[in-house]
Order: C-alpha cells, then sequence, then structure tokens
DNA sequence: AAATATTGCAAACATTTGTTCTATGTTTTT
DNA sequence: AAAAACATAGAACAAATGTTTGCAATATTT
C-alpha cells in the first residue's frame, strides 16, 4: 500500500512550489526536490493525487497541475470614508488590491480608506484600509459602511451597526463620541459590512 | 510605435488565465484567445512586458510566466508571537498569503499572528495578522518583534523600540503594562520591524 | 514458500511549447 | 518618396516535459 504520508508530501510540495514560484512544478522538478528516482514514479503519485480529487491536471499540457485555490482575490480601492463625521466617499476607483482570499472570502468586496478616529476602540484607525463585503443589510453589532442624508450631515460612514426601538443606531467606537441616530431613517443604506482590514506603518 | 493598450490587453489576459486555470498561459493560449496570428509576436508581447517588468519569466520553461503586475507579494505566516508575555513564537510555515505589494514593500517578509493585548492602543489586536520585514536592528519608536532571554521569561513578543540610556527598552501600547528592560540586554535580538497589519473580522 | 499484486525505476518516446529565422507589411523619420 | 525602424506573420527548430513500456524490487496474499 503506498503510504498516505508520500502522497499528501507530494501535495504539500505541489503547493509550496506553486507559491513560492507562481507556477506549478514538473514532474521533474517534483524528482529532483523530492528525491524521487523516476518521472514515471512522481507521474504515478500525481495521477493518484487526480484520482483522490486532491488536484486537477490537464492531460498532455506542461506544468498544469493545480492544486485549487490560487490564494488571492483583486479587489478595488473605492475612496475614503470618513469615520468622524459622515462626509464623502466617491465611487472612483482607485486601483486594485490583492488581498488573501482564504482570509476575506465574500462575493463582492471592495475596499475603503478610513479617515478619523471613530472607530478606533475597535482597532480601525485613521488611515486603515477596510475590506468591505458589498451588501444592504446588516444584524446587530456588525460594522458597516453606511450613508444617510440628514440635512448637511450626509455621506458614508464606518461605524457599528444596531437596532434600537425599531430605529437604526450608528454606534461610534469611541468613547468620546455619541452614538448616531440619523432622523432620516428611511435615508439610511447600508453599502457593506466591514470584514477585515489592512494597515500599512509608514 | 506599440500601443500601451495592446500590452496591457496582454498583460490582462495572462492575469485572467492564471486566476482561472490555475496556471500561466503559453504562447499559443495567447495567439488563440487574443487573435494573434503567430507564436513569435506573442513571445514578443510577453519579452516586452518582461522588459518594463511588469512580469517575470524563466527562460525556456513552460507556462512559466508570472504576473506581478497585479500587485501582491506571496508571504509566509510563519507562527504565533505573543504581544503580552513573551511566550513563544514557532518558526513553521503555516502557509502563504498574498498581500498587496504597492502597500507592503520590502525585501524579506514574513506575517504573524498577534496573541494578547499589549499593543491595543497602537491599535494592534489580539488576532490580527502584522507583516514583518525580517531586519536585525530598529530605530526609535519603530515597533518590532523582538526576542529576548531573561530566565523563566523568553521567546518572541512585539513592541515599540527604544533606546534609553544605552539600554534598549520593549514598550507595550496598553496603559495597563509597563515597560519591559530586559536583565540580560545582550540576549535581545531582533527579528524584524512591523510594517503593517491585516485583520479579519469573524 | 509460491503466487500475486503493488511500487518504483530507467529509458525511450511523444507532445507541448519556447525560441529563432526570415520574409513581408506598416509606420516613422529623413 | 526613399530609407529606416518597427511590428507581425509563418514556418521550422529545439528544448522542456508529459506519457508509456518493460523490468526489477518489494510487499501482500494464498
Amino acid at each position: 500500500m503506498i503510504s498516505q504520508e508520500k502522497l499528501m508530501e507530494v501535495l504539500d510540495y505541489i503547493r509550496r512550489f506553486n507559491d513560492e514560484n507562481g507556477f506549478p512544478p514538473t514532474v521533474r522538478d517534483m524528482c529532483r526536490d523530492l528525491k524521487i528516482k523516476s518521472t514515471a514514479t512522481a507521474y504515478d503519485y500525481v495521477n493518484r493525487l487526480k484520482e483522490k480529487g486532491l488536484l486537477e491536471k490537464a492531460e498532455n499540457k506542461k506544468r498544469a497541475v493545480v492544486v485549487r485555490g490560487n490564494g488571492s482575490v483583486r479587489v478595488p480601492l473605492l475612496g475614503v470614508v470618513n469615520a468622524g463625521q459622515p462626509i464623502l466617499a466617491v465611487e472612483q476607483n482607485e486601483g486594485y488590491y490583492s488581498i488573501p482570499e482564504a482570509e476575506f472570502k465574500g462575493e463582492d468586496l471592495f475596499l475603503l480608506r478610513v479617515h478619523g478616529e471613530s472607530m478606533i476602540e475597535a482597532g480601525i484607525c485613521d488611515g486603515d484600509k477596510i475590506i468591505v463585503k458589498r451588501q444592504q443589510t446588516a444584524e446587530n453589532g456588525e460594522i458597516v459602511v453606511a450613508m444617510f442624508d440628514d440635512g448637511t450631515e450626509n455621506g458614508a460612514t464606518v461605524k457599528r451597526f444596531f437596532k434600537k426601538d425599531g430605529k437604526i443606531v450608528l454606534h461610534p467606537e469611541n468613547s468620546a463620541m455619541d452614538d448616531i441616530i440619523p432622523e432620516n431613517q428611511a435615508s439610511i443604506q447600508i453599502l457593506g459590512k466591514v470584514i477585515g482590514l489592512m494597515r500599512s506603518f509608514r
């Protein structure tokens, strides 16, 4: 019986090779690095892995084995969102970023640069890029990006979402600030839920 | 003059092909899908893109083009680092992540999962993944990952780095905690400087 | 222990795919 | 308009790499 460990070692190798090089290994790469003596043996291993459904492989093609999950998703940076008083958030594409899909799953994601200190106690700081999953609804306690129109104040803001007495409350995570309960509740529009963030120290 | 658009179209195609298939296209794939008549032409495009630094390509290897224009670097997640009392940080590779290289430039980067609350006032929370640039030295005020050996306490920790009276001070960003000034100063070893972080909300 | 199946090897073979060469059309410069 | 530089094509070639075959070694079953 062929050892499961051996197969897993091969699978792991293919994965690592792909990560490090950006393209898959050949059977000869496997032989060299895993001390396999014959290309036929490596070839065999790959086919066993394929049978087990652990990888895909296009026949006759070179370097065409693939362990699913390239590992990154591309998401657009759409603009700035204010975390203090809501001001403006233009939906203009400022470029794409690749983020690890293992961490940030979701269908329709985008980034926003945070401006302000209103979420600082949730660890969201001025200048952070938040990863937002586009959706129209939210659950109690989730951090959301929302827009509303209350006379002078309007634009997008990032806050923790609550529903209290049938009214939507936008709660800043900053003890120096008060909850926002927009007068015009009908104007509140959830742009998405914050599922992660990235920060770059300068 | 060759149109910049054409080149970008090719670059985009390679990127998409890779995303969809898990491995890079061949020059013949390009010809078929981009209606290019000659493999030599496609070959030429690839070389131009390489010259412009928009992709990498290993010579003579099959399907060995790799786009880096998408702006991501692969970095390994090496383990856990404690932000409270320094405990342990195993250097075991737990997988690779793609992070945007535009944000996180640096030669030798790795990720560590943060455990503890000692840097919370710097916006680094329990569970965050910090992006570390491997280096042995640090400047005043930088956040570093450091190891030291002070009797029972040893292991890696993340702290703000200062030098005071010729001694290295590891300062937690948590007003409830005291500075660490390791007795055995000689044992202090900087593992790297924290240049960014990623967080995923659950 | 003999028979059988499994695994691994070495070498040959076949296909894919990168690369080069030369010719021809197309744009830019003189 | 001629010359020069450049872009693309088409075909041939060479190298990389997947695949097959037959055999030996090893493990498993009878």
